[in-house]
Parts: C-alpha cells; sequence; structure tokens
DNA sequence: GCGGAAACTGGGAGCGCTTCCGGTCGAAGA
DNA sequence: TCTTCGACCGGAAGCGCTCCCAGTTTCCGC
C-alpha cells in the first residue's frame, strides 16, 4: 500500500515467494504453474492491490489493449444526434466482457484524419470501427488494406467493404413503400437522402424496387439532404411538381418533419391527402403532429455487432458481413386509426 | 517502406546518422540538437514515414497519452440520448489540438465500476472527465481523492467537488420561474427531476427561489423522475392536487412532453390555461404541441470546458470551477403569440 | 591563443511486462 | 532401480522509447 510508487509485477512476485515470470504466468492464467504458487501469487495481487501497467503490457505484447470507433465525417455536428451515443452503447455492451478500452476519434478536422490515417498505418489500436459519413473518402479505402482490423459500419455509396455490418436501408425503404401501397396509395413520391451516403442510395432504391413491383410509377423523386430545412424544400419542390402525389416516403424523419410542416402550410392534410413514411424513428417522430409513420433502425445493435465482428476478426476467424433487419413503426401519418404494428 | 517490421527510433537515427537519443529529441522537439541534425531527423522521419509507438513512450515517461471520459449510471439508457453525444464533440475539439487521445468508459456494470476504480487507483488515464448521474456515487468520492487529475461534469447532489464545470440549473430554473410570473401566472406548480441528481434538486431550488422572492407560494410540487412517463404521473397528481394551477415548470422536456399529453387528456389548453416550461431544449421540443419553451444549456460547452480544465490541471495549474450560463427559448407554450428571445 | 562556458552528442540504464529457453524434479513405465 | 517424459520454474533478453550523464565540440571575450 505504498502510495507512491505503484506496485508492479516484481512486488507481486518478490511477496509471494515465486520469479516474476511465474507471477507473469498467473495473471495470463497461463498453464505450468503450480496451484501452491498460484494461489500465493493470486494473494498478493490481492494484498498489494496489483493492476497490471496497460502500457508495459502492450509494448511487451505488441497488443494495445483497446479499439477504436472512429467517425469520419466533413461535419462534427453529425456526430451531436442521438445516433452516435447509441452505437457507443452497444458496443461498450460487448467490450466490457473484453479487457478492452474503447476509444473515439471524430475525424473531422484535417489534424483528425491524419491521426485517423496513421493509426490504420502503424498499428496503435488493436482494431478499427469505422463509420464513414460521406461518399469518397480516402479513409475508406485506406481502412480496407490496413493490416489492422477493420470492420465498417454502415457502407460508403460505391465500396463495398470486406467486413460491414449494416442496417437493410434498401429493405426499409422497401417496407415504407410497400407500407404505403398497401393502405392504398398510388401516387408516392419520394425525398432522397444525400446520393453520396450509402444510406442515401440504399432507400432510393428500395423505394424503386418496391414500385417496380407493383408496377407503379416511380419517377416523382426530389433529392434532398437528409436536414430538416433540406426537406422541406423538397416537399414544396415535389408539392410544384407532382401536385398529383398522394403519398411520399421520406428518407429521413429529419427530412419528413420539414415536409410535414410544408404539407400544413401548404394546406395539404396529412394522411388525407397525403400519407408520409419516414426513415430512422427518430424520438421526435413519436411527437410530430401527426405521429410519424417510420422505420426504426437497430442502431444500438449496430454498435454491438460491430463490436462482436471486431472481436472474431481479432481472433483471426472471417465473419461475414451482417445486414440488421429493420421494422415499420406506424403511426398516424399513414393511418388516421392506428391498429397494429406491421412486421 | 518494409511492410512487416515497424519503423523505430532506431531506424530513424540510424537513417540520419546520428544517435538514438538526439533523434528522440529532435522527435520532441527538445533544445540541444543542432540544425543539420535536427533536418537530417526529420527527412529521415518523412521517408520513412515514421510514428513513435505510443505504449514504449508512455512506458517510458510515465504518461498514458489518453484521457477519459467516463459515465457513471446504473443505466446504460442514459448515455443513449443526444446528450452524451454532444459532450463528446465539445470535449474533441479541443483534444484534437493536443496529442491525447480519449477513452471512453460507460461503468455501468459491476465489471465497468471496477474497471473506474482501478482507472482512478493506478493512473492508466492522464486525466478523467467524469459525469456521474446519480447521487451517492462511491466513485465520485474515490474520484476526489485520487491522484489523477479529475474534472466533473456536473455536480453530484451532496457533494462538491473540487473542479467541475456545471450548467447553471439554478439560474436556469430561476430564469424559468421568472418567465412564468412575467407572463402573469401565480399559482406556478413544478414537476421536479429525481432529486438524488444534482441537477434535480438545483432547479427545484431555482424554482424555490424565484417564486420566495416574488412572495409567491412554491408549495404545487411533485416530484418526478425525468421520464416522460413520470412527468405525465406526475402532471395527473399536480391537478388532482392543485386544481387552481395557472402554470408548471417541469425540470425536464421528456417529462414536460409527458405533463403536455395529461394536459391535454384533461381538456387544459397550453399556455391559456396551464403555461408549460421544460428544460434541456432537446430537440423535439420544437415539435410539440405547442411546441415547449424550455431552458436551454450548452451541452456542447460543457464538454468543451471540461476538457480545457482537465489540460490546465494537468499542466500543473489550479483551475476554478466553472458555471456555464443557460437560456430561456421561448415557444408556444407559454405564449401564444411568439415574441423576442428574452436573454 | 587561451580558458571556460555553453551547446551539442551518444552511451546506456531503465520503464514494467512477456516469453523463450534451458534446467529441475517428480512420477510413471520398464 | 533406472531411464524418460512431462510439468514446472526462474534467468534473462528484449519490446521502443526517454533521459540522465559524462564526454566532446564550438565559440566567445580577453
Amino acid at each position: 500500500m505504498n502510495p507512491r510508487r505503484p506496485v508492479t509485477l516484481d512486488d507481486v512476485a518478490r511477496r509471494a515467494g515465486v520469479s516474476r515470470s511465474a507471477a507473469s504466468r498467473v495473471i495470463n492464467n497461463a498453464p505450468h504453474v503450480s496451484k501452491a504458487k498460484r494461489d500465493a501469487v493470486l494473494r498478493a495481487v490481492q494484498d498489494l492491490g496489483y493492476v497490471p501497467n496497460a502500457s508495459a503490457r502492450a509494448l511487451a505484447t505488441n497488443q494495445v489493449g483497446a479499439v477504436v470507433l472512429a467517425l469520419s465525417a466533413e461535419d462534427p455536428q453529425v456526430f451531436a444526434g442521438p445516433f452516435f451515443a447509441e452505437v457507443i452503447v452497444g458496443v461498450t455492451s460487448v467490450l466490457e466482457e473484453t479487457d478492452l478500452e474503447l476509444m473515439v476519434m471524430l475525424a473531422t478536422s484535417a489534424r483528425g484524419q491524419t491521426r485517423l490515417e496513421q493509426l490504420l498505418r502503424t498499428r496503435q489500436a488493436d482494431g478499427v470501427m469505422l463509420m464513414s459519413m460521406h461518399g469518397d473518402d480516402p479513409i475508406a479505402r485506406l481502412a480496407e488494406q490496413s493490416d489492422v482490423p477493420v470492420v465498417f459500419g454502415g457502407r460508403p455509396v460505391n465500396f463495398e467493404p470486406r467486413y460491414y455490418v449494416d442496417a437493410d436501408n434498401r429493405g426499409g425503404a422497401r417496407l415504407a413503400t410497400e407500407h404505403l401501397v398497401a393502405i392504398g396509395r398510388r401516387r408516392i413520391a419520394t425525398i432522397t437522402g444525400r446520393m453520396d451516403e450509402g444510406a442515401g442510395t440504399a432507400r432510393y432504391k428500395g423505394y424503386q424496387e418496391a414500385l417496380a413491383v407493383e408496377g407503379l410509377d416511380a419517377g416523382r423523386v426530389v433529392h434532398g439532404d437528409f436536414t430538416e430545412d433540406g426537406g422541406g424544400r423538397a416537399m414544396a419542390e415535389l408539392l410544384a411538381r407532382h401536385p398529383d402525389l398522394d403519398a411520399v416516403f421520406v428518407a429521413s424523419d429529419q427530412m419528413a418533419i420539414g415536409a410535414l410542416r410544408v404539407l400544413k402550410d401548404a394546406g395539404k392534410s396529412v394522411p388525407g391527402d397525403v400519407a408520409v413514411v419516414g426513415f430512422n424513428d427518430i424520438a421526435t417522430a413519436r411527437h410530430t403532429a401527426p405521429p410519424l409513420t417510420t422505420i426504426s433502425q437497430p442502431i444500438q445493435s449496430l454498435g454491438h455487432e460491430m463490436a462482436r465482428m471486431l472481436l472474431t476478426l481479432t481472433s483471426g476467424e472471417t465473419p461475414s458481413p451482417l445486414i440488421l433487419p429493420t421494422r415499420l413503426v406506424q403511426r398516424a401519418s399513414t393511418t388516421s386509426t392506428v391498429t397494429a404494428c406491421s412486421a
């Protein structure tokens, strides 16, 4: 209990009357140590309150003992939403079982980008979970050929990473669009997300597919940018170009909120004149007027599965990419009399 | 560019034709190295793509090169909201300027708690930012007498940490209550937060103070739990016990949303019969019916200032605690005709 | 030119841990 | 009883870096 000098493995060994090697073996519960000595060491660890020095261990084993969750995006505000926090909760839930630490990098400035690059090049972490928000991120390519294990969260556009977990954006969009068809709508428009993001293109594709199956026109399209204001502008444009529309699938709840406002200002009733479906199931979606039917994706699971995948990767196995199911959450923006949830 | 063996300081030194010590001095730009050698080393670093090994450096300097943001709470879902993510953005914005890494610990399970304790005892980080959500957290005391620098985010109840940054919860609550008085309300109730959290007690105190100044009755009180459902229940109870109330200050937007719902179900108009003010200015507050007047606190700044304070602490200086201002955001739940924002 | 301070330089000892490797010892098989 | 083979053990060599220290310049001012 010497307050100044931290207790080292040597101290433990000395007190237990064994060699440092033996003590080390006990700590890492490696074989080849008798029960007697093992107990002695364990007791000494207890008595002294020994905790291994992570840096020293890292140096000796060439393993850092930490993984990083890296978010690469231009705008730091992207992280401010609840999305990111939930991912962390999911990641932590699995890391907690191991003794890996979690480092978080928001690679938004040039400085951050550089650091992320170095990380990838020089193995300063045992693994990386990478969520790359925008399109042609050079980091993505770099990550793919790095020799530190990398799993992607979501897929960048035009790029299929080797290991990733993603939400089923396309399937979700299909679900949303099919729902609109199911409630009798036929002139279904869409406000897409940014087309330089994977989620944007995937959701657009899902919309197209669903309408193709039904033989309906998928031409009522305006591209949005995932923001509330952008959603409003897009809705206005949609209304101008396709005044006959009776439903709109909006690729994010944020945009849907903007759209709802414009719809209201235009004197359209929701869902009477126009039914609206969003995407993401953000907290606010339950409180809009009317409450927003939307597609919910399991964000926490996404974090969870990313971490799990990274772990299997570091253990030398080869995981398969994973696509997490999304589901329709039915609220009043599509059916005034809310009924049971469809799966 | 040898792909297998990572390049070390020795490699750099050898290539630059200097000693390892000299190379080290250049890397850490310490004095006592001639311009010629300095340039040679720098060139070698460039050529070889050298990046110092963090573990080795940590071991040698006895400095980890990382700080941790630790959240101690019972329920992991506490972190899922946008609050936490914003703090991280703030923290990162200052850490980015240094070369400290950020580690995140969600100490929710017993395992996590233990790890946090060890961290505090054995200096596995250069500093910690601690946000302790619930009341009598033993971690808080432990942190205070740890010899690793700790700054608190928010203040636990019954406990004034040496170094902290907190939002002005009391001042905000006073602002909210004064606003209610200013618009002519006299029978002002409150739904408090959890009284085992610092924010809960502080906001309650602010409410009391404001009414005391005006000589109004501060007895219309029901304790809530910061959840939406809890807010609803509390509102119902308030209505039952004090049917004459004409305004309510609700200690969180979540609860206010629940309260709004109950008010509506009870046939009360807002703000006609009852004016409502919330706290936090969550995203949803802009979209409730009616939109919610609330107190906004600068969460990102909170992260920013915590990190800054930690930095000054590690540099050996002694910072003063910091209380960040909150402000009133006026919306339709208190004034049907929305006017300018008060400061 | 000379003394001495000041600026440089590289050797080497660690930081605390893991891990290879050769050695010991007890017991099982002959 | 004598080998043989494990299991067990401790010495020692690092992992890559920093930093002290003693030695070697260099460069003034006289």
